[in-house]
DNA sequence: ATGACTGGATAGTCCAGA
């Protein structure tokens, strides 16, 4: 059957976590993946990276620093219009390697890593809040298209903490993050994992300290959101506690998200369908023999 | 106990993460 997976995964150093990412690239199989704070320069991405990825294949955007933030784009379904960063954000004060999307299998894929704010109404929180609108305002070009993936730093409910009252007065939670969060799915996007799971705990994220993740004390804020023409084709969507146990994990967990696709392997209609269309069929559909 | 861990850069009473 034809599907597509997506995945997303904030791998806390790529370099530091490369015994991890590879088998996991090996069983999961994501035919799109996300990474941030890969923590590298684009030149030492490359050279780590470059031939592991392709053997798997695996084409590479990537937009990193030399220390901090980093982000890259794999995609096995293509990787055109490969854009860096975001048009018009703010920077702390210069540009941050936060952003990087493409265009795989007609969807328009972000792989993003938004500043975490620090402080509520610090200079950083600002700078988080100022980022978040210039995103808006990218997503605004071509919504229905859109899947953004990543490390958003927000929790979208309290249902995504594990102890909200010790939150109040955090960033992750406050009003203007969520509310900045609620104006990117007001274009249209649903929160996928949530959609498949709405009662359930489910974080992606728990810190390192204090066996939080043997209790399961977490957050999630590593997030998919698409556009509802995608979001309509999503046969699973579940986040991957398999690759945060074990050795040397990533304070990250993967997201996963599978797509069926359509018959000429493309996930979603350019074109919406009008609101009064029948739904469409949703069963599995082939893909085009190779 | 305002902690507890990890990564990166540096040799700091480091900073950043969330």
């Amino acid at each position: 059957m034809g599907r597509v997976r997506i995945a997303t995964w904030n791998v806390n150093s790529v370099k530091q976590r490369l015994p991890r990412l590879l088998p996991w690239l090996d069983e999961r199989q994501p035919d799109v993946v996300c990474l941030q704070e890969t923590k590298l320069a684009d030149d030492a991405f490359h050279a780590l990276l470059d031939d592991e990825l392709a053997q798997r294949g695996y084409a590479v955007a990537v937009y990193g620093e030399p220390r901090w933030n980093g982000v890259a784009l794999l995609s096995k379904v293509g990787l055109d219009e490969v854009r860096i960063g975001i048009p018009d954000a703010p920077g702390f004060p210069d540009p941050e390697a936060r952003a990087v999307s493409a265009t795989c299998a007609g969807l328009r894929i972000h792989s993003l890593y938004v500043p975490n704010g620090r402080e509520p109404d610090s200079d950083h929180y600002h700078y988080k809040l100022a980022w978040l609108a210039a995103l808006r305002a990218q997503v605004a070009e071509a919504p229905t298209t859109t899947v953004l993936c990543g490390d958003m730093n927000i929790a979208p409910t309290d249902a995504d903490v594990f102890d909200p009252a010790s939150y109040v007065g955090q960033t992750h939670v406050t009003p203007p993050e969520r509310a900045a969060l609620a104006a990117l799915q007001d274009l249209g996007l649903h929160d996928v994992v949530r959609d498949r799971w709405p009662t359930e705990r489910v974080f992606s994220y728990w810190d390192y300290r204090a066996g939080m993740f043997h209790q399961d004390l977490g957050m999630r804020i590593d997030l998919v959101l698409a556009g509802a023409p995608v979001a309509e084709r999503v046969t699973a969507a579940w986040i991957d506690r398999q690759a945060r146990k074990g050795t040397g994990p990533s304070d990250h967990a993967p997201v996963n998200v599978d797509l069926d696709t359509a018959p000429d392997g493309d996930i979603g209609p350019v074109v919406p369908p009008p609101s009064n269309a029948r739904p469409r069929r949703r069963g599995p559909v082939k893909l085009p023999q190779s």
